[in-house]
DNA sequence: CATCCATATTCAGTTATTTCGATATATAAG
DNA sequence: CTTATATATCGAAATAACTGAATATGGATG
């Protein structure tokens, strides 16, 4: 675990008046972010950062409907073919969809999983958005 | 609806054989993107761009805990305190975390609903991830 | 009202992302 | 082997995001 900087418990210390309880509090914090696997983390920020993208969401909308190849996705969503091949290839490293190849043909799928509950679960939120 | 370009359809029409069939293809590719609202799309794309940040992820580990102030996220996240302030600011413009002024402290919370599942989902398609 | 302190905001530098045209690759067909 | 087509990749410009120091704000306290 990373060292606890001495300025981190002086200011918990203000905070919290004892200099006992501050230093355990520190520990308590860093304890749980230490926990945390950075490299695990960098996977679950790819995930979101790749849904993280109207285009992107537009193209996982058209996916739900089933398999399409990249013409059809790039006319659904209007944008270049240079344009449309990039965005798939972000939703792919993120494992959000997988590709067929068939002749010169790429087609396209959502993943098995939870990438269809993920897009209801953000509509819910958007909701009930305050 | 945008106006079909003539290009989507003579590509399409290679693509199916029957030009017919072709420009039906693409309204009905057409129709699924079109009934996509702009603007909640928008506000989805922002709800995932705040969860697409390690340090932001970090955050909202540290807020399962329960409510903490802002000295005490800067400790858990080791980052300095304006960092600290602009991810917070993002996470709540978003929805995701509430504010509640106590003082001259910030206390943060998660709000309530469905973060906590949308963290637990992450995880899940992590770990199926190919 | 002067000071302290927690937090927010501003600013400038850096890095990452998006976009789209141009080019490359690869498969199919003649 | 040449041509056509579907997709991927490259390159450069524009935009957006992150970072941390410096400054501003605003409540609490003397």
């Amino acid at each position: 675990m990373a060292c606890i900087p001495k300025e981190a418990v002086c200011r918990m210390t203000r905070l919290i008046g004892d200099a006992d309880k501050a230093e355990c509090k520190v520990n308590k914090l860093r304890t749980i972010t230490g926990k945390l696997d950075e490299k695990e983390i960098e996977v679950e920020a790819e995930i979101f950062k790749a849904m993280a993208d109207p285009c992107r969401l537009k193209i996982l909308s058209l996916l739900r409907e089933g398999e399409l190849c990249v013409c059809e996705i790039m006319v659904g969503v209007d944008r270049p073919q240079s344009s449309t091949s990039h965005h798939l290839s972000i939703l792919k490293d993120a494992g959000l969809i997988k590709e067929r190849k068939d002749g010169r043909w790429s087609r396209y799928r959502l993943s098995e999983g939870a990438v269809i509950d993920m897009l209801n679960l953000v509509k819910l939120m958007k909701e009930t958005k305050v």
